[in-house]
DNA sequence: ATGAAAGCGCTAACAA
DNA sequence: TTGTTAGCGCTTTCAT
């Protein structure tokens, strides 16, 4: 019994009557005009015939060029990630690339070993959305040269390119909504102050609320320790058992947003009449909850699809200097935002 | 300026004073065994200090296998697919595999051009999510001898591997639990009849009914085109309009259910007072909506496990004969079922 | 137990 | 415009 060995270049080459070099550039795009033209339309044809795929692997065993890149994110199953891989694979894929993507659960010494995994296989560049603002992995991958781009963070240093959404802008529009409703006392529940999002919300809460002339003080903010549910209900509660007195409250994410929402069941809060909340980020789904959630929606698809286009550009020319985006973003005003009832 | 070339086999063996041979053999756990135990020692320290990784594009061109498969998904921002994907790549990792993803968005030339990427990309093997009762891509690959797994649904003729839930049981379940609360006129949003899912849910559905001697017959069955809360919105409205008298509604899946709660909104009715909804998947976030939807609980991280290993083994002894997997599930009862009102 | 030699399939100097 | 040649980094007979 024959096993049908899938057609090489040379089987091309033989049938077509030329050498496997000339086959070689008349199927390759890039060097189809270096060739007869008549030779290629053959070559073309004969492959066709034969069914032939060209190897990827022997093609970056000589070309020294993986065709890959690894996607590093926390969790695939947080919602905020799907339409950002979608993006970065609508990017890369008709460029002949694609990604491997890793979970790193959060756990840097996962991180660590996905990354190796990442490098052992050859990827070009790495698109990383698990930066802190002191990470030391990513500020050795970057000296060492590891092409990368950061997603949704930054780090302290600022010298690894980011494609980032104006998270101070969003914060501010959401305090401006509130503040043309009516809200004067308003809260923040602000994430992870380790996470450049979680830092940058926090000072864009209270630089809001200064530009807007309204209250501030320590009993209107509550740290949240990881971008959690939970500790979404835990930071409500504390300000509310501080006694603080606030109509609205900004959330630095939506899962946060989601902890209050457990809140008001298990408080008997009439979400919007007595309490007004904003989310980030605009989660799927988010408007199907009761009161569906107001929320700053990020272009996820477009910063997926941003990072890609970057780190193209920079594995096609290495001497390009690096640059960051801010994407704009939008407020999705739903009904948990209202005038305050007092 | 020396640009650092990553350290070869040649490296490594030179450096330790062997024949590149010799250390490609200490170096591969397989083959330890035939070389002598200082040598290869010796050769792993001296790796270690040069910071060798082999090449697995080169390892991939001599042995002929690419260490990839393939993922082949309608759109991974389907919050079904995620938890699948890391059940997935949980097994393969460590096996040494890893997986592409390809979204179709369902549409069958997109689906072939994906396809036909991934067998470009020499992957080893197909896990496939997309499948239609009649599939003649999926058909024509099988009988190619193209290595495959289904998840979630199956083809007619039965022939190509699949893990899936026990669908069958699972509306049976979800019927028993209405009676139980004391429904007798339940109806059904059956998803599309195309997909094994849809079909044999829809027609447990109707035997479930039969064993439980309840009233059956067409008013109290909408059949919806696709799986979206668009046509589950639709569906229910015309059972609504068409007079049907029923106080509960089994619903092919959380999107068909997800549409229930569109139509709730829009013709003020009480759930679970007016009406009880039973979804399907039990989808993340799904228990946040108001009130929260009791849905069926697929093992989807289980689901993707056991597809991934399936597919590992018919990879690694292709003789073995390919068997089907039924997976058992639960139903997440909450309070978006409860005894009818009359 | 180790070395020699060949080759996986492709591309890119270079030569003609 | 096409062919020649060499080699990417690794594994695997075969020989020693």
């Amino acid at each position: 019994m024959t096993v049908v060995r899938p057609p090489t270049l040379r089987d091309v080459a033989q049938r077509a009557g030329v050498h496997p070099a000339t086959a070689s550039r008349a199927l390759n795009p890039q060097t189809r005009s270096l060739v007869n033209e008549a030779t290629a339309s053959r070559v073309l044809k004969v492959a066709e015939s034969l069914g032939y795929r060209p190897n990827p692997i022997a093609r970056s065993l000589k070309t020294a060029r993986s065709g890959t890149v690894g996607l590093v994110i926390p969790d695939l199953t947080n919602p905020l990630f799907p339409p950002i891989v979608r993006g970065i694979e609508d990017v890369l894929g008709p460029a002949g690339y694609n990604a491997w993507i890793v979970n790193t659960d959060n756990d840097p010494d996962r991180e660590q070993s996905q990354v190796d995994a990442l490098r052992s296989r050859h990827v070009e560049g790495l698109i990383v959305a698990t930066a802190r603002l002191q990470h030391p992995l990513l500020e050795r991958l970057h000296a060492e040269g590891v092409r990368m781009v950061l997603i949704n963070r930054r780090l302290a240093s600022g010298e690894i390119p980011s494609v980032t959404a104006d998270d101070a802008r969003g914060i501010a529009t959401s305090v401006e909504h509130l503040v043309s409703l009516g809200h004067r006392r308003i809260a923040h529940l602000a994430g992870p102050q380790n996470t450049s999002t979680g830092l940058v919300r926090q000072q864009a809460f209270r630089q809001a609320v200064r530009d807007q002339g309204l209250p501030e003080g320590p009993d209107l903010i509550a740290f949240c320790d990881s971008w959690t549910e939970i500790e979404g209900a835990r930071g409500l509660r504390s300000l509310l058992d501080a006694g603080s007195d606030f109509t609205a409250v900004v959330a630095g994410n939506d899962l946060l947003a989601l902890g209050c929402y457990d809140v008001f069941a298990e408080r008997s809060i009439d979400c919007p009449q007595d309490l007004s909340v904003v989310g980030f980020n605009d989660m799927p789904i988010i408007d199907k909850l009761r009161p569906p959630l107001t929320s700053v929606r990020v272009p996820h698809y477009e910063v997926g699809a941003e990072a890609a286009r970057m780190l193209l550009e920079g594995l096609a020319d290495p001497q390009r200097h690096p640059r960051s985006v801010l994407l704009p973003l939008t407020l999705a005003v739903r009904q948990s935002t209202a005038s305050p009832a007092r």
